[in-house]
DNA sequence: AAGTGGTCTAGACCACCGT
DNA sequence: CGGTGGTCTAGACCACTTT
């Protein structure tokens, strides 16, 4: 953790408590830089990383405003529908419906960077919330992963967190691609809706710091369960829209 | 125009002009300081700026990297549908189906920040690529937008383009909930499906530099048109899911 | 006039990458 | 190991807003 980020952590976190009304001002950077005896230049850094995500808004010659005390929870509980969850203050489940090995598909294979054909592992997963179920799930493991996760039970509730403790294995970096659709057959039977009703779908490719592909997911949620929020600005983006 | 924005735009040009390839890597940040006959900070200033419209990617310890000869990325392109489509060598097309101004409702008036009750311009919107209708676009205007967007011809392919150009508006952050929702009878109509065919929300709320709220939307896409996409690290991410 | 954020400088040390 | 980007410092001056 740099300096830099632990004000922008502190200061958000003072803001989100509501020490600072929306609307309202900011100590100056000079004030700032004395509180936490640190340069200018760091405090800057950490205001512009809050604005960057939309929390605050800087004035010429006037001062920094907060323009939303809402929390942008990042990547780590994007990474994990039980971690996400818990920090809502909401019970995650989860079981297995399916689990087999299979050698990969072209696709797959590709997606996973493998020469030769190698057995991976797919797991088809429903996933509730305070006893509701709103997401099926269904994740396909790359090769070096596949004894790791046929060692877990088949109701751990949280596989990342797993995978971390257990093994030491980290999801550094993930691309989501988010889109609707309608609900197979299997879908609607899963879920206990209509076939073709609507589905809020994430598909996902997640890495390891390493940069080895560990697993491709889709997630197919009911609507009305969750929703995906992006925060963006001129000076950083990670969102994008693409044809499909 | 500053120095560390003439540095970007000569880089930019360099760029785009074939002078590094695509893959290739930049000069060091020294190397760079040096030619510029400027601090090492402000080349750093001008590199992140091109970072954040994809164009570079730092790698620690190693370099510069251009990603993408391409201009505009990112946000710049998810702010308006218009320049998205045409970076992507579609063509966009809108029509207006409604334009009305209405005094702001209490939601409405706690979005903008309103005191009192003043007018707001709401307009729905269809859009096309390539001559496809793919969706349908509400967006409700801010009371001091309102002016400026009824002047604008109802066939503006970009509203968001044209705000820049005549006012010097600029949209400078964005938040965006993603949800899939069934198609209303409205939707329907407009889209030509069937009613509570699935589709792929996507509200949002835009600000200006200043942080003053402009315009409040709820798009519409049919599946299968758009997917949206969002890379996360560890680092640094802008995505997180919501209960709704 | 005083205070604020925006930019810039010229150093320094660190973590990381390649050889 | 030397070179690279990532962070941090302690100043300086400027443009802008507020009083």
């Amino acid at each position: 953790m740099t300096i830099f980020q632990t004000i922008a952590y502190d200061l958000s976190r003072r803001i989100s408590d509501g020490e600072f009304p929306i609307g309202g001002s900011l100590p100056s950077e000079h004030q700032l830089a004395i509180h936490y005896e640190r340069a200018r230049g760091t405090v800057r850094h950490a205001l512009n990383l809050l604005a960057s995500r939309g929390m605050l808004v800087a004035r010429q010659g006037s001062g920094w405003f907060i323009q939303s005390t809402l929390q942008q929870h990042g990547f780590t509980q994007l990474r994990s529908f039980a971690q996400w969850a818990l920090t809502k203050g909401m019970k995650p489940s989860g079981r297995v419906v399916s689990s087999a090995t299979m050698t990969a598909s072209p696709a797959q294979a590709r997606a996973f960077r493998l020469d030769t054909l190698q057995s991976v592992l797919r797991v088809v997963r429903i996933r509730g919330l305070d006893g509701r179920e709103i997401m099926c799930e269904r994740t396909v493991y790359a090769p070096w992963l596949v004894d790791m996760i046929a060692s877990l039970p088949g109701d751990e509730v949280s596989v990342v967190q797993a995978l971390e403790e257990r093994f030491g294995i980290v999801t550094a970096h993930a691309d989501h691609s988010i889109d609707a659709v309608a609900a197979s057959s299997e879908d609607a039977r899963l879920l206990g809706v209509r076939r073709s009703s609507p589905l809020l779908r994430v598909r996902r490719h997640s890495f390891a710091k390493d940069g080895r592909p560990m697993e491709s997911g889709d997630d197919r949620y009911l609507p009305g369960s969750v929703a995906f929020e992006v925060a963006s600005s001129l000076a950083s983006s990670t969102l994008s829209r693409t044809i499909s």
